[in-house]
DNA sequence: CCAATAGTTCGATTATCATTGAAATATGGA
DNA sequence: TCCATATTTCAATGATAATCGAACTATTGG
């Protein structure tokens, strides 16, 4: 990843709304969430999340897909994976260290 | 930690020339580094590079010692691994899930 | 085709942040 | 003490971002 995708990533990430928004969608899973549940978890009025999902989308952290009436909304944990690689990447020269180890969530295989 | 806390970091970040900051502290490791050796690798002017290690400090990212002349920052591992962990924190709703794991750096114990 | 529901775009306003030269402060050595 | 080196503060400027109501588009069912 590249610096400019980085920083592109986490100004999507460093704002109030866009961060629950984010959180809600990375603990909702692969099977995302529709806008206006998205709406309804955060309290955020439609015309500024409408905004922020795009802010999301654009940066690469989250995608959509029209479902009917809805558009379904998720997080792209691929390229959330590579931000936080990214951040740490040649962690104290690349000798062994262990600073930065995040372990974010449990190892077993995805059962989805 | 909590969401105001997340969201004074990511900003941080969230900066061309403070990402390249950070990023060069990680790689520094514990030891740290001048802060006129970090201009010398990312090519910030004084003022400006002032102006952004105070913003990393603030946010917790960096810390700061005075050692004659010299000002060594170091990154805040155990911060960034905060943070880490709150953005991908209950992950798919908790259950067992591969999405988001990131490995930051060799899990080797520390030699520092 | 019409009404209802779901989301998005637009636009005007307000607030916040990045940049950097010049001046100030701090430290160490002769 | 005085100078050179290291870093920070100040202040003015320019640029970017957040907010949200109202109007618009899209989809479905009757």
């Amino acid at each position: 990843m590249e610096t400019k995708a980085a920083v592109t990533a986490l100004a999507a990430l460093a704002q109030d709304s866009r961060l629950a928004v984010f959180r809600a969608l990375v603990q909702a899973g692969p099977e995302g969430l529709a806008a206006g549940k998205i709406g309804e978890l955060t309290g955020i009025p439609p015309s500024s999340l409408s905004f922020h999902l795009k802010e999301l989308s654009h940066a690469g952290l989250a995608s959509s897909q029209q479902a009917g009436r809805f558009v379904i909304y998720r997080a792209e944990f691929e390229a959330m994976n590579h931000l936080l690689a990214f951040l740490t990447e040649n962690c104290c020269g690349g000798n062994p260290c262990s600073p930065v180890c995040s372990q974010a969530c449990s190892p077993s295989k995805a059962s989805t």
